[in-house]
DNA sequence: ACCTGAACACCGTTCAAGT
DNA sequence: ACCTGAACACCGTTCAAGT
């Protein structure tokens, strides 16, 4: 399964570059979206460098450090929000480019707000966030309802997108089925909410990206109520 | 830290219990609450159990297993929604006892929706759900969307609740400012909405309480309006 | 300055053996 | 039927040593 060549076919002395900071957290990086947070050790990861495995503790002081900077390369990746492009459309797309951010590294749903030293990408980010909706009208009271609202959407659907096991539309269905007669016998017959669920996703399936932009667009909707302007802005009828 | 008495303090022989699947289920749940999923292991478990670790394999297949297990128990202290109540009442009592649950339990948080093969109360609480809301008018399509939207932001919410690295309104001021110096110090200066995030939640601070029930009404109003009969049933001006 | 090797205290799980 | 003991292939990290 993680099997390597042994250490004859590595490159090493001269053949290898020199490591720094930023090769290890790249690999890292890659580690764990190939096998996830379970797969990202400090052994395999040094392997895949060609080298042993207290080499890494040249360039990261322990796994904690590797992992801080590995999200705020998460956090590079994602869309900074801005109050000029107004904030609805801006506060949108920053969500659209997390949730995707979060699909590519799904090993990191459950950190990007749990760094004790965030780093610099993490910090900016949550600058621009701020300033877009300040910018944009709203209080500092409501700005912080509005952040932590819609970040615990897109972490939480990240979440189900991530745990729910199945990827397409089509898949949906058959694994919605199959849950339910894994399930104990007496239960199938119990519940006739859930065979409509089997019936409905086997027909028609549960498509990702339609649930999130309609989530994502029922919330932006009521945070649009939120703002004290917003009567003033909508056109007469 | 994990330090336990040895061996001869445990019970043993006629003096302990039989083992069997609920007494193994419970005191894991017990340490994976005290510890951590990281401090879940078979061994410490097996020792609180006053066992060796294999014996622990006559009652769960496997980890999987015994995690699924654990998640069941969660899902059990989960209250269900019934239509009877209202979906609105009804829903946001659900999602409140599920934020409660998940904050006594915050190493399931990323495993609720992930088990392949679901218990009975898992499967009852998402039958309930959705008989709740096809009960109150909701088209099959809607019901989805809006347990989705609900569930992404409860599941998102509780991730931030357990990963934010404060747990009191007072703390969280502190918290804030430490990290902003903690971060590179061109930082502090080139970001002027987080210096505006550390004096307002040092005066006032971030109370987890108060910003659940502002998200929760905030997405229910937004429900409210997905429901085509909606209009119908508010009071006449 | 950077990398290595051996060691320590941990994992989950298999297999064969005890009672 | 239930529990034990030894073993295997893993962890992260410390410490002392090499170049």
């Amino acid at each position: 399964m993680t099997a390597q060549p042994p250490a004859a076919s590595r490159p090493r002395g001269r053949e290898r570059a020199r490591l720094n900071r930023e090769t290890v957290l790249a690999e890292a990086l890659a580690l764990a979206d190939a096998d996830g947070l379970d797969g990202l050790g400090m052994r395999p990861l040094s392997q895949r460098l060609g080298v042993v495995p207290m080499a890494l503790y040249k360039h990261v002081a322990n796994k904690e450090d590797l992992l801080d900077g590995m999200i705020d390369l998460v956090w590079a990746e994602v869309e900074m929000p801005d109050a000029e492009r107004g904030w609805r459309t801006s506060m949108g797309d920053r969500s659209r480019s997390l949730r995707q951010a979060l699909k590519r590294h799904p090993w990191a749903i459950g950190l990007m707000e749990a760094r004790l030293r965030p780093g610099f990408a993490n910090l900016a980010q949550h600058n621009a966030m701020m300033g877009c909706l300040r910018g944009s009208g709203f209080s500092f009271r409501t700005t912080v309802h509005v952040t932590s609202t819609l970040d615990a959407f897109v972490y939480g659907f990240a979440l189900q997108e991530r745990s729910l096991p199945f990827d397409t539309a089509e898949q949906s269905g058959d694994v919605a089925e199959q849950k339910l007669q894994d399930a104990p016998p007496e239960a199938a017959a119990a519940f006739p909410h859930l065979l409509e669920v089997v019936r409905e996703l086997g027909a028609a399936g549960y498509d990702y990206d339609t649930e999130f932009e309609t989530g994502l667009a029922l919330v932006l909707d009521a945070v649009e109520r939120l703002r004290p302007e917003w009567r003033a802005e909508l056109p007469s009828p």
